[in-house]
DNA sequence: ATGGCAGGAAGCTCCTGA
């Protein structure tokens, strides 16, 4: 089972990307954000073609997520319960017995914002409710753009970063709260060395440079990370043209 | 201190992203 989030930033745009990747890596589930549109304007229909079925949880112009799988999901939930929150950002569902939580985490915008505020407000309402997911189903997944880099080795410069939103010291704490809940971070179960980025600026040719930070990730439950076998992040995609500025991770599981 | 790049919505420019 192979199971992946990607910040497309805009489906419309990023839609012919996908449908390559989805024929070329056959996933099973596709966890996407910034799809960027109403749920009437997402390419559900050209995703059926290649044999996918589609979630889509939407709004205009901002936000946005989805879930794109070969099975149809079920247990639909659409934004935290309980979190009145106008921003679409969260969609979870069960897709072959895992529980996937796609999740846009807000960007925050600098350290001294509301934005930001409401950063960590919302990753208090995440935690807490991924608690109950978790007591819930004993496979979980918890996928997506997390607009944070858990730590240094995240990070291509980290004095330059340091204390920067994406980097602070209280988004650092919000994202080892969310491990503290038993979530592993799919990535450093098999990889502990620096250097390995999601994101990259799409300005001062940044991704050639390598210029980037490790901010997208697959959390997983204990149970869950048992069955894991790799976990990678595809920087073919971000050397396209017209590229998100993201590129997907994706990780794989032995069969139960 | 600022802009640099990209997308969307709207409009010949601004907001947001990270």
């Amino acid at each position: 089972m192979r199971i992946a989030a990607w910040n497309v930033n805009s489906i419309k745009v990023r839609l012919p990307h996908l449908l390559d990747w989805l024929v070329t890596q056959a996933p099973d589930a596709v966890c996407l954000q910034e799809t960027k549109t109403e749920d009437a304007g997402f390419p559900e229909q050209a995703l059926r073609e290649v044999g996918y079925h589609t979630l889509h949880h939407g709004q205009k112009t901002y936000n946005g997520v989805a879930i794109v799988s070969r099975t149809e999901a079920t247990d639909v939930q659409r934004g935290i319960p309980g979190y009145a929150d106008s921003q679409s950002r969260v969609l979870a569902a069960t897709v072959a017995g895992v529980r996937l939580v796609c999740v846009y985490v807000p960007n925050g915008e600098s350290v001294e914002s509301d934005k930001f505020r409401y950063k960590l407000e919302w990753l208090g309402s995440l935690n807490a409710w991924l608690g109950t997911e978790l007591s819930r189903y004993p496979e979980v997944a918890v996928l997506g753009d997390y607009n944070i880099a858990p730590d240094a080795r995240d990070v291509h410069d980290p004095a330059q970063w340091e204390g920067k939103v994406l980097c602070s010291e209280a988004e650092r704490e919000a994202f080892r709260g969310l491990l503290a809940l038993g979530l592993k971070d799919g990535f450093r179960l098999f990889d502990d060395g620096a250097g390995t980025y999601s994101w990259w600026d799409y300005r001062m040719n940044a991704f050639r440079r390598n210029l980037g930070l490790r901010i997208d990730h697959i959390l997983v439950s204990t149970l869950l990370a048992q069955r894991a076998r790799a976990c990678a992040i595809d920087r073919s995609l971000r050397a396209l043209e017209r590229p998100s500025d993201h590129a997907p991770v994706y990780m794989d599981f032995t069969p139960r």
